[in-house]
RNA sequence: GCCGCUAUCGUCUAACGGUUAGGACACAGGAUUCUCAAUCCUGCAAUCGGGGUUCGAUUCCCCGUAGCGGUACCA
């Protein structure tokens, strides 16, 4: 063990450019002027790729909880290590939540933007603070340079996993744990790469507890490792970065992956030895799926295209949708409250956290469908078009075209069975309109196959339906006017539009009216399966009505 | 391997130690209907296994099993 005086010494030789100490640093992150019930919460992802579905998922949590008490959402980066780092990934990040409402009030805004007191909100920008308290902790002794290679790091666990002994960098194994100043001097004269490590004074078979916000009290074993606070190039660990973070930005509460949960105990132990009061955790676990063999696995950034957001976009779910099915996961009495609260937004919904499930949901997305297409059909004909627009001007040129230049009609065809109470829920996202707008445009149209007509009718009967129903259709009228005008015809012909009658007695009629509003939807809209007949029909306008039908 | 977390219908989940184990999505059937969708009704369907504790266990304890996570100079 070191003296008090060879710990001033080292730290003086590792860090002859830091002058400050943590004081200084404090002094420069007041405390924030909020009630105790406000929370600060902050989510703090990695630049590595697209944005992940589970990223928003998490970042839900942590948004909601800072807006439902009033308080402050920060959106941190972790850009701590440069080797994982993506082109642009920072952009990805912060646009993609932003598209889904998830707006910081403090933090990152983007590569070039950052907003807030608190700052710097990327990490590779706070360096000179992470070595503040790197040099604080080695002159207290509770932090030690590291000059040992990947080579005998790998020497160790081998011997330790054939001694049968725990893994990893601690105790009589940690050669460099209580290193002279004057073989550390040595080292560094030799300009020698090295990390600096935890002095980890805890007992690694001790039982630890603690309270997790999600799962309740629980625990684990104390950590004993001499982790790695500081990389060789400067940059500091996750578990570094995180306390001091989040001490000087004032977090109330820390919203985290599920990977963190283990260790926890190494994060308390920092805190401990920074001599900083630890932070509630509250740890979400992962979105999952089943996978090709069968088994649970997370969402995978590499094998599935579901868990990137831009998948959603593409196909157009819409992010309310999107948003609302991640809440329901989140807390499942989200669907009890929406029930008694049709009105209101889902952002109005309070989550809890003891609610949140503790192990790892899989994603559904039969049910992510069901709550899109209930949210789609609480919007106006307008509303529809609009957004619909929009996902096309991105992703569909054709559809874009077609829809900028029949304003007024789409519109039109977005309102059938949007009104009233029969309001049509065929529509979970905005790509599948695209298969609904060849009734109304002849270029789609003329390109459907010509379908046969039902088999109990005859070119007669056909003949005479046409004519009839061209005779008497008038395009104001109202759609029960309408189709008692069809059951007038059909009965006229021997179709009858008493259903009863039919079963008991099929032989006595040449058919249903059902029959002869088949022939006629088939000769206006060339499909089997359509909305409202009657509602199209007024879309389409007489003249093309009596186009299709003679051809 | 070691350490830990989790375990209720197919899925997401609800149930102060006492409920016919509830809801939602999905599915099936029916009603309605010009087809489809919608709507309404009905149905199907679960406490991982084994031991305890208790008058009584989905709930508490132990063991097992499974899934997941951790065991990095990644986050």
């Amino acid at each position: 063990m070191n003296s008090k005086e060879e710990f001033l010494q080292i730290a003086e030789l590792l860090f002859p450019n830091v002058s400050e100490n943590p004081e200084d640093i404090f002094k420069k992150y007041p405390k924030r002027n909020l009630d105790e019930g406000q929370y600060v919460t902050r989510f703090a992802p990695s630049p590595t790729g697209f944005l992940h579905i589970g990223t928003v998922f998490a970042a839900l949590v942590a948004f909601k909880l800072a807006k439902q008490s009033n308080g402050v959402y920060i959106l941190r980066i972790e850009d701590t290590d440069k080797n994982r780092e993506v082109d642009n990934g920072v952009n990805l990040l912060a646009q993609g939540l932003k598209d889904y409402g998830i707006c910081s009030d403090e933090g990152v805004i983007s590569s070039s933007e950052q907003i807030g007191d608190y700052g710097p909100y990327m990490q590779s920008e706070r360096l000179d603070i992470y070595a503040v308290f790197a040099k604080d902790l080695v002159s207290k002794g509770r932090a030690y340079p590291c000059f040992i290679t990947p080579e005998e790091l790998e020497e160790i666990r081998k011997k330790q996993e054939d001694m049968g002994v725990r893994t990893g960098y601690y105790g009589e194994w940690a050669k460099w744990r209580d290193a002279s100043f004057e073989d550390i001097k040595k080292e560094i004269e030799k300009d020698s790469k090295f990390v600096i490590r935890l002095y980890s004074n805890g007992d690694g078979e001790e039982e630890f507890t603690f309270t997790d916000l999600v799962k309740g009290k629980k625990s684990l074993k104390k950590n004993s490792i001499d982790s790695v606070l500081l990389k060789s190039d400067g940059y500091p660990v996750y578990h570094f970065a995180h306390p001091i973070d989040d001490t000087l930005m004032h977090i109330t509460n820390v919203v985290r992956g599920d990977e963190w949960f283990a260790s926890t105990p190494l994060h308390y132990e920092i805190f401990q030895a920074l001599e900083l009061d630890v932070l509630p955790y509250a740890h979400i676990s992962p979105l999952m799926k089943i996978d090709e063999e069968g088994g649970k696995r997370k969402l995978s950034k590499r094998k599935d295209p579901e868990a990137d957001t831009r998948y959603y976009s593409q196909q157009g779910y819409p992010k309310e949708g999107v948003l609302e099915y991640l809440i329901n996961i989140l807390n499942s009495n989200y669907q009890d409250w929406k029930r008694g609260n049709k009105e209101k937004s889902y952002d109005e919904f309070k989550i809890s956290l003891e609610k949140i499930n503790r192990s790892g949901a899989l994603f559904d997305f039969v049910k992510l469908e069901s709550f899109c297409r209930e949210y789609i059909a609480t919007l106006s004909a307008t509303e529809v078009y609009e957004r619909v627009l929009d996902w096309a001007k991105e992703y569909d040129e054709q559809v874009f075209k077609r829809l900028s230049e029949n304003k007024e009609y789409c519109i039109k065809i977005f309102n059938i069975e949007r009104e009233g109470k029969k309001i049509r829920k065929d529509m979970c996202k905005w790509s599948d309109v695209v298969g609904q707008l060849d009734i109304f445009f002849d270029d789609l149209f003329n390109s459907l196959e010509i379908p046969s007509m039902p088999e109990n009718i005859s070119d007669e009967d056909l003949k005479n339906i046409i004519e009839e129903f061209i005779s008497s259709y008038d395009p104001d009228d109202d759609c029960n006017v309408w189709f008692e005008k069809v059951k007038a015809i059909s009965e006229s012909l021997g179709f009858t539009s008493d259903y009863n009658a039919f079963k008991k007695n099929p032989s006595k009629f040449k058919g249903k009216v059902g029959d002869v509003a088949m022939v006629l939807r088939l000769k206006t809209t060339r499909k089997m399966q359509t909305p409202d007949l009657c509602e199209i029909m007024k879309v389409l306008g007489k003249e093309k009505v009596v186009e299709r039908l003679k051809n």
